[in-house]
RNA sequence: GGCGCCGUACCCAAGUGGCUAAGGGAGAGGUCUGCAAAACCUUUAUGCAGCGGUUCGAAUCCGCUCGGCGCCUCCA
């Protein structure tokens, strides 16, 4: 058994083979490594964006979860057009504008439980590693200048275009046409670094002064952290072209070897069918949903719950759907806690366990299909169910599929154990269950009812069982 | 105009040549309960946008039609 990735450059589903040579288990291979387009720091992120960052870290957490290590990098870029604009907008410093949204994207990145990674290397503490690959392009004659700007010719490069099949298409004038404000020899060319004057925002190099190129900067850092070729890369679909084929082509023409053996690409979130994206303005933010009383953790369910190659399209009732399947993985949570039968361990149980991990491996070393492993863990959660309600299960049991949960939950990262939250009052809640168990045994159910309400009012959920009243907290 | 993807139940969503088409949400009936809630059981697509074709056999392959989206321009 092994995983397998849709590879863009290939078109195909393929093994992933970290390192490129075959080894026995997961543990023998090197770490794989990864780097990750992050966000341009400008603004907020909004949820659309962290569809990609959820799969980058669904990604991850499979591989560590299937034995592989993993050396993972995401970028920041916190320099280009518009975080020049926008700070001087602002009159502040290039840097104090970009740490402020660098600053919340890692806080979102928080809320929404996902895993930081090894490295988040900046553009602008990249500049050496950018010189050095422009320079040896230029070495190569693949560069030319033009008004202080320097820029890849791809008329030099006959490798260009492999990546996004542009090799095959036409650029077609009038409709289409360059917006860029530099001239350029052939409008498929591309800056490398863009020259500025000695008011703007620029660093000294060999070839004067200026400011990197878009794509330049994750050729530079894939180099400075790892040195060689790389397993797997990943980033949204609208990044295949022209970024990523830039990179290779920056990438492959400085270092002759290759630049990296898989290409992950995650679809866009659409919002009314449309792709959510700044300039339409049809987004979400985080704090937007968080602020609505939904809870981050029902985003992550839903915007990994459909596979990463497919569109998804956002919807409120789509996060309430989400919301009320948590629901009832809490809720196995809480039943779990509450049985207090001691004796042996349920006969069946281990085999579902073995069951769950082998068809839930088998689903998500599938290009990944978490939804398959979904299903996979829905079915062990109702098959847990129903041992609890024939009480068949003991307190070892309980813990052993807490243990499942948890181990689980280091790919999903959703689950909610519940510890209880400091403000919850919990002798005074205890005090009231029990005067509501007194008046339902009086038959006082008016009283048994208003008392379950006042608890419900301040969040508190009461369920009796046979073996008496439970309470939960709304989560 | 070029390249590519998608259309599966009331909603979301797996499945891409062959057992009775996963799973989640919602609804209905039942068990339990003073009533709820939770859970469990039963139930909701002879059908996979439409029409042709290939095949012993197709949601799955091919063609056409209709509908939707993405990339080709900053973008996740």
């Amino acid at each position: 058994m092994s995983i397998k990735l849709y590879n863009t450059l290939t078109c195909r589903t393929e093994e992933l083979i970290p390192g490129g040579e075959r080894m026995d288990s997961p543990e023998q291979y090197p770490p794989v490594t990864i780097y990750s387009c992050g966000p341009t720091v400008y603004g907020p992120a909004h949820i659309g964006n962290f569809r990609t960052y959820i799969f980058n870290d669904l990604l991850r957490r499979y591989l560590k979860f299937r034995g592989y290590r993993v050396n993972h990098a995401m970028n920041i870029t916190d320099v280009d057009d518009k975080t020049i604009a926008g700070s001087s907008k602002e009159g502040i410093s290039l840097r104090e504008y970009t740490d402020r949204y660098t600053a919340t994207f890692f806080d979102d990145l928080k809320t929404l439980g996902i895993e930081p990674v090894e490295h988040n290397p900046r553009a602008t503490e990249s500049i050496d590693a950018m010189i050095d690959i422009i320079a040896r392009l230029n070495k190569k004659g693949l560069v030319y200048e033009k008004e202080g700007s320097l820029y890849f010719s791809i008329s030099k490069y006959p490798r260009y275009g492999r990546l996004s099949r542009v090799d095959s298409r036409e650029i077609k004038s009038g409709l289409r046409y360059d917006t860029d404000e530099y001239e350029k020899d052939d409008i498929r060319d591309f800056a490398l670094w863009k020259g500025a004057g000695p008011d703007e925002v620029g660093w000294d190099t060999p070839f004067g002064r200026g400011r990197p190129g878009w794509h330049i900067e994750c050729s530079a850092m894939v180099r400075k952290i790892f040195g060689t070729t790389i397993d797997i890369h990943t980033g949204g679909v609208d990044l295949i072209f022209p970024h990523h084929e830039n990179e290779i082509a920056q990438s492959e023409g400085a270092y002759d070897e290759p630049f990296v053996r898989h290409w992950v690409h995650w679809e866009h979130l659409l919002v009314d069918g449309a792709k959510m994206s700044k300039s339409k303005g049809n987004f979400y933010l985080l704090r937007d949903l968080t602020e609505k009383g939904h809870s981050p953790r029902s985003v992550r369910y839903l915007l990994m719950s459909a596979h990463y190659r497919k569109q998804l399209n956002f919807t409120i009732e789509g996060l309430r759907q989400a919301e009320s399947a948590l629901g009832r993985i809490d809720n196995l949570i809480v039943r779990l806690k509450d049985i207090r039968r001691d004796g042996p361990g349920n006969a069946e149980l281990p085999a579902m366990i073995e069951d769950l991990f082998s068809r839930f491996c088998e689903s998500v070393d599938d290009d990944l299909n978490i939804s398959r492993g979904l299903a996979d863990f829905f079915d062990f959660l109702h098959g847990v169910n129903g041992l609890i309600d024939g009480d068949a299960i003991s307190m070892a049991d309980a813990n052993l599929v807490m243990d499942v949960l948890k181990r689980i939950d280091t790919v999903f990262g959703f689950i909610f154990f519940g510890e209880a939250a400091p403000e919850a009052d919990v002798p005074w809640i205890e005090d009231m269950i029990r005067r509501r168990q007194e008046a339902k045994k009086a038959r006082d159910f008016a009283r048994a009812d208003s008392i379950r309400e006042e608890l419900s009012s301040k969040g508190i959920i009461l369920e009796d069982t046979k073996d008496g009243t439970r309470w939960k907290q709304k989560t």
